[in-house]
DNA sequence: CATGAATGAGCGTTCATTCAT
DNA sequence: AATGAATGAACGCTCATTCAT
């Protein structure tokens, strides 16, 4: 019954970490000083030492929250049985707000920002993100065109999180023309002819 | 005849702004140091600052020194006339090229990342975005399917740079079936029909 | 009859005093870390400040533990009577192997370094030192030279203290050598000439 | 004419050095503050950066250029021929004014004391003291009594500096009455039977 | 009596910027 | 125009000490 709230406000680490995500969106992870962190945290600097030993684990730590997120969202993927391409159009409207929220926008930019220069975050990186596009196939595989699909992925992917930079070059960009769009994107992309 | 040689290495602060740009792409914005920069420059610390008041000028002047080459590139979409869906899937290979360099994805990323930061920054890059995307539709215009033709254009561009983040993601991106795919895309998105 | 054991491992401050000792010889005192000096002592770092006001009360106080040793020790010379030369010239090889036991060599000169760097340390060891060498000098008055004696013993303690020393900058000292020839320093320091 | 003189105030390096010095001394290794430091140089923190890698570096170097000063100062045993004894006996007032100055006998403690913390450190001191002791014993050689020269010599460097131990523990100590029975002792340990 | 989570001042060090030359 | 020595504020992080429980 009195059940702990899994990751609320209430665990401290978890604190830190949402404290530290609003702070590198802000100032990117250069910089957002500890401090900021901190006190966003409701905590003081001294004491987020007693969960993470340095700026760089809560960093690393917050790139694989959200590669954890991640995981959560593509399993409904799985769920989708050979619907999978209606579904992604169905969802189109939800992808498109999620992508161009200029804070998890911004937050995809400072992780590929990292990547090009922390070479020990790029590894981590680039294995979770591998580990997530095998998982994404796996769920594909029956329901779209077969030939070069792990290409075909990479091109959706990468029109999704291309259309969250561009939201934040350009945030007037009409999200429902775009989506309009998409869906004949995706039809070309994905759909088997039968 | 004896015209100065313009954005030559000769000029000092041109030779600051590639220099810049080197230390940028490695270290990002907030990493480069004064001093590095100075050494690839070839000049003092001290002295470049008879040339830019700091380096958040140097940031911004940089950013538009990359969009001047941005508008260049664009000029060959005016020259190709009602051929230029033709010529956009012929240029492909060479536009995956570029995009997936790691030089020019790395400085786009420091780019996008610096305008969710730097208001200034932000507002001087919707700008040329926006003077630069006007240039592109206008040249477009007569070719190409015209319904939506703003977010069409969008959604190339967001599917371009997208390629580029993949590709520091996913470094193993296998270019040239991306390349095949993209030619689907491409008329999707932008032939007329008949 | 029940009588509280003194300065068994169950005293807690007791408990504190050897533990900071231990972590002073490790560390030095500015080294040591109290929750270093909590965890051997089996306690709460928290806790420490219910026996002891600061990290320096408990320097200070070892320091006098280490004075109130000292005396237990020189009692022997009060017992040897007129046989004093003889004992100490008996009991070299122990009072050399006592000087170079680094624990003891270490914690002399930290000893020694916070004399001459916190005043009110300074002063009580000060008066500890002139108290236990009036009551060597008391000790050896009948049975030993007396010309200079308060002089001849300040050497005597000043070389058996450089001993401790040299053998940290030398651990290879030859300490058998060395109590060999110490007995002709000896006597020449102390014995009456008939 | 113009020489640049040596080792002044002039040099950077050496103020630092020079105000390290005075630093240590004041506060020992670990309590010397670089500000503190800094300002004695008459210098920003940063400049020092410029000059010394770490605080470490500092102090490695004052070790040594203290080693270095030794070096000089046993130099003149190297010229006193078979009068070696009588040199010794003559300069030993100087001999206890030197140890016993605070500054020195100081400096010495912290250095023993950073020997049983600091490997590095350690090993340095230990190769700089087996060098300046190989050096002794060579001026020694042929005047001096030679069996167990080492450790006779060993007996009275640790008599030299325990007598600048005693007199920080016991700065009342009777310099002159010292002196005069060390004369004893010197010929004890070194004078040749005939 | 006892805990250990929490604090926050202060450390060594860095680096954008200045300025005497 | 050009240098690079010099500055000093600000950083990430530590640890003696406190205090709610």
């Amino acid at each position: 019954m009195s059940e702990a709230l899994p990751k609320t406000c209430d665990d401290p680490r978890e604190r830190v970490l949402r404290a530290a995500e609003r702070a590198f969106v802000a100032s990117g992870f250069h910089g957002a000083r500890m401090a900021q962190i901190a006190k966003e945290a409701k905590m003081s600097p001294g004491h987020i030492y007693h969960y993470f030993e340095s700026k760089e684990q809560i960093i690393a730590e917050m790139i694989r929250a959200h590669y954890e997120e991640k995981k959560v969202t593509v399993e409904r993927y799985r769920e989708a049985g050979d619907q999978v391409v209606d579904m992604m159009i169905d969802n189109l409207k939800d992808s498109v707000a999620a992508k161009t929220d200029p804070f998890w926008s911004t937050l995809m930019l400072e992780i590929a920002a990292e990547a090009t220069r922390n070479p020990e975050v790029a590894s981590s990186i680039r294995n979770m993100d591998a580990e997530l596009k095998g998982r994404v196939i796996s769920y594909l595989q029956d329901s779209v065109r077969k030939d070069n699909l792990e290409s075909r992925l990479e091109i959706f992917v990468a029109l999704m999180q291309g259309i969250g930079m561009r939201n934040i070059l350009n945030p007037s960009l009409d999200k429902e023309a775009v989506t309009l769009i998409l869906r004949d994107v995706i039809e070309v992309l994905f759909r088997q002819k039968d």
